[in-house]
DNA sequence: ATCCGTGCAAAGAATTTGCATACAT
DNA sequence: ATGTATGCAAATTCTTTGCACGGAT
């Protein structure tokens, strides 16, 4: 059963407040401000938790540290090569995507993960000066 | 530079007769039989080195290790959540999906990568009897 | 009273790197 | 001869985990 933590409370608000995509140590680094005793161990446990409930997103996309995200509405992310940001996109998502795989496919597809790549609208900027 | 290695032809040379995706593990284990002295860490910097080089692909996907492939034409992945393996789709790749992300983005789009995840032919058997 | 969540620190998994030597050019 | 590639081991990065204690139910 499923006890109230103020630590995980503040995770999630944090996570429902900041639409960065940040990793556990941003979100740790935050947190920190009103738990300073707060361990990262805690935070990495509580985002495992509300992802896998759920709640929340995990991102995991190559390299670097997986980015978490609390907006769970399915949505594509764009990630800069230049800076690193992710970004939302505003796309719909293609939800018929895995039926279209799975048509040359002999076992069941129940889910696609896609990431686009590029420079975001800022380092694009500063490529063309 | 880049100067001649028997270790990296025999890298190279496995992953183009082996499409079966790989870690740098199981490369590390199979080249080994060939060249018993050879370091987790030349495997590393070779599988970097080519992946750099466009010579091979490396696929992660958010759990465990890196995977490497030598098919390096444009193509999706399956990966099964039940046993792990890594299978290619038949499936065309979308070249336009970039194109269709950028309309609704600011910034310059320049590939996406998509994975998908179910059960391969084989588990999916198992979970049907 | 029970037992889940926390903080702390150590461990773990995956990958990279510094350094001296071996090898390709 | 020059400089890249290797083997080895240590270091790094990211994440998980064991344990004793504190807090929620």
């Amino acid at each position: 059963m499923l006890k109230y933590s103020k630590q995980r409370e503040s995770i999630k608000n944090y996570l429902d407040t900041h639409r960065i995509h940040p990793t556990a140590e941003t979100v740790y680094s935050a947190i920190r401000q009103d738990f300073p005793n707060i361990s990262l161990g805690t935070v990495y446990r509580n985002l495992n938790l509300l992802a896998d409930r759920g709640e929340i997103l995990r991102i995991s996309y190559g390299s670097g540290p997986d980015r978490y995200d609390g907006n769970t509405k399915p949505h594509y992310h764009f990630i800069c090569t230049s800076c690193d940001t992710m970004l939302d996109l505003k796309m719909e998502p293609l939800m018929h995507l895995h039926e279209l795989a799975e048509e040359t496919f002999e076992g069941i597809i129940t889910n696609h993960v896609t990431h686009f790549f590029g420079l975001c609208p800022e380092c694009s900027n500063k490529k063309n000066f």
